[in-house]
DNA sequence: TCTAAATTACTGACCAGTCAGTTATTAATC
DNA sequence: GATTAATAACTGACTGGTCAGTAATTTAGA
């Protein structure tokens, strides 16, 4: 109850000149909110007030409602898709241990993050905002998919994957692991009880693991 | 040109009165609307001018937007998963036969007709309409999975697939096809070239197939 | 001619965006 | 170090447009 920097705002806050953290507090403000509500059913001043400013100052930083939203996704992507080049440096011999870091690697340090609303933002808003929807498309899709078609083709070439399409073999990849950020951020909070992401996970690495012709893959960690 | 009943309507159309047809005209109209703009950002007065009537005849047939909502999700949802089951009905005893069938017949029936865009539309919604969520949860999503449940516990019961965990084996086989619909109300209709439907469900039958211990699966039809 | 389907014109709440004014912080001067 | 002037971050009441929902009126069809 000092005067500590509150990003949950404390009602006696005194109010304070924040420069440098106000853009990165509003657009975390805003992921959550356009997550939870979409796009058009979130309020600025609710954006603001869960930031702990009021609406004029958002509009100090951010021209508009669609900038924010351009901002949102630009902040929220760029360390997002550097996390996954990161790792894929990290084990550049080894195309199992490869695909196992990197499906549980994306589920621990993405999906099962505030980022992890990315996706269901995008798909919801792409049509609505085709500008950012390329720019996402080209600067997270198409890098991602070509990182994991890569990795699948140096397994294949190496004869450790059996001969296998690698065309699409990303997207396949890619889909249960954005299926289930997808269900958390939608029926995963009101019904029934959520998906166990673990044993999710599990099993669709087993799958893949044998749908690629390898026996022996152990399980994580 | 004519006063063909157009779904298209024209502008120099009689009025008419059609009660019987309204309803049915409406909801499709506002399913189409819904999943291309989203539910708050799509105005009352554009789904009744592509129903090809006004704004105050849908008040005539529907209380609210809500509700109007509701009944598109109920009208899209019930001859679907009815679908779903009849299908099971006519392969009971081949486990292999009926993934395929399922597989493709979602995406013929479902996935790439209009009802494909339901998904997009209860991922974006179901936080925001928790009721409509739960309903669509218990009477689609509840009742689909276990059908698939079904079928893959079948099949490893018979040998004809290899001992697998079969808990959340409908929400794995599920998530490449409803990433495919996403996809297609989502970025499909704005970068690139759209993911080539085909392909991607023949990598995923594919895939799938070897991951359950199946070697020489034939593709479809 | 009667009824009910459909339209049109209207209302009021809501909200993105603005701006005149307020307060925190820094800099200058004594 | 204390006082004050200057600046820049921040506020919140206000506005103009939009849109869900309503009510008055018109018209199709029996």
């Amino acid at each position: 109850m000092t005067q500590a920097p509150a990003a949950v705002p404390n009602d006696a806050a005194p109010r304070r000149r924040r420069k440098e953290a106000r853009p990165q507090e509003l657009t975390a403000a805003a992921l959550s909110l356009f997550v939870e509500k979409g796009f058009a059913a979130t309020r600025l001043d609710e954006i603001a007030a869960r930031a702990g400013v009021s609406k004029g100052t958002l509009y100090l930083y951010f021209d508009s409602k669609e900038a924010l939203f351009k901002a949102v996704i630009a902040e929220g992507v760029v360390p997002a898709i550097e996390e996954g080049e990161a790792m894929l440096e990290r084990h550049a011999d080894d195309p199992v241990t490869l695909l196992r870091e990197f499906l549980y690697g994306w589920w621990a340090r993405i999906g099962n993050t505030e980022l992890g609303g990315i996706p269901k933002l995008m798909i919801s808003e792409a049509r609505n905002f085709p500008e950012v929807a390329a720019y996402y498309h080209e600067t997270v899709i198409h890098r991602g998919l070509k990182l994991i078609r890569t990795v699948v083709q140096r397994g294949v070439e190496q004869g450790v994957f059996r001969p296998v399409s690698t065309e699409l073999i990303g997207n396949v990849f890619m889909a249960p692991l954005l299926h289930l950020a997808l269900w958390r951020h939608s029926f995963g909070s009101c019904c029934a009880r959520d998906l166990d992401a673990e044993r999710f996970l599990a099993t669709w690495f087993d799958l893949l693991m044998h749908g690629l012709g390898v026996r022996d893959a152990e399980p994580p960690q």
